[in-house]
DNA sequence: ATCAATATGAAAATCATTTTCATATTAAGG
DNA sequence: CCTTAATATGAAAATGATTTTCATATTGAT
């Protein structure tokens, strides 16, 4: 076999699917006792092969957020560049986008990995 | 007065003037002899900062694009996620999508940082 | 139980970026 | 031209996230 079920293993996705905010590996480790942090990058990067995270950058550092599945191809995901939050926007509206920049402009979009940037309405009232 | 000229300054200008494709800071330290990387991380920064520079994290790295300025709303980036590539796009399809995310999502989406991942036309035809 | 395959985690290594700080350069005024 | 205070430089050290190493521990199939 080639994954052997762990009780850290466990412990961390257990921790993991709790998240409802975009978190860093370090964050983790802080929240489970006795769990090394080698094991903890280990199995986030794990879950974010297999498409149960999303991974961006956030301050220079690499952070991730838990994800529901998804079976169609109409999401993307709106990112809080102030708050580092992870919107995930299951919307048609992604179609007409992707095939004007593939018709238009010759570029294929990637449904995984489409992430807008920009500021979302909780810190958007705060600024003003 | 608060910014000297220096003749490594001028240097790294120059050298970064001519490049078409993104690069690290490292990149520009080779291509040029006798600056500091110091010196060019510094001058890089500033150059961001003053918006004559894409920044983007390319590899875990933060790499960055020339870009010639331009002084409407209507544009957009494209990045290649194989390649690295950055293409400014300056098209008015862009306005669509920004009402739509802020009337439908409440989400303000960033001029400065609106960058879209996928593949070019050029990685992609590799791939097939 | 046995044991080969796999997992763990402390410590060391890596590597991009930032900070420190002694020294050098710049530009403005005399 | 000098002087000088402000600013710039860069080598070396510090930082900090992530990865690698490797000795030890655990897993699961037989």
């Amino acid at each position: 076999m080639s994954n052997y079920n762990t009780a850290q293993k466990e412990k961390i996705r257990e921790i993991i699917k709790k998240q409802t905010k975009p978190f860093y590996p370090k964050d983790i480790y802080e929240l489970i006792d006795g769990v090394g942090l080698t094991t903890i990058y280990r199995e986030i990067s794990f879950l974010e092969e297999k498409g149960l995270l999303k991974k961006t950058i956030h301050n220079n550092k690499t952070q991730y957020e838990y994800l529901t599945p998804c079976d169609n191809n109409n999401h993307f995901y709106l990112k809080c560049d102030t708050c580092g939050k992870i919107t995930h926007v299951d919307c048609n509206f992604i179609d007409k986008l992707k095939k004007h920049i593939y018709n238009d402009h010759l570029f294929k979009l990637n449904d995984i990995n489409l992430v807008l940037n920009g500021t979302c309405d909780e810190c958007n009232r705060k600024d003003n």
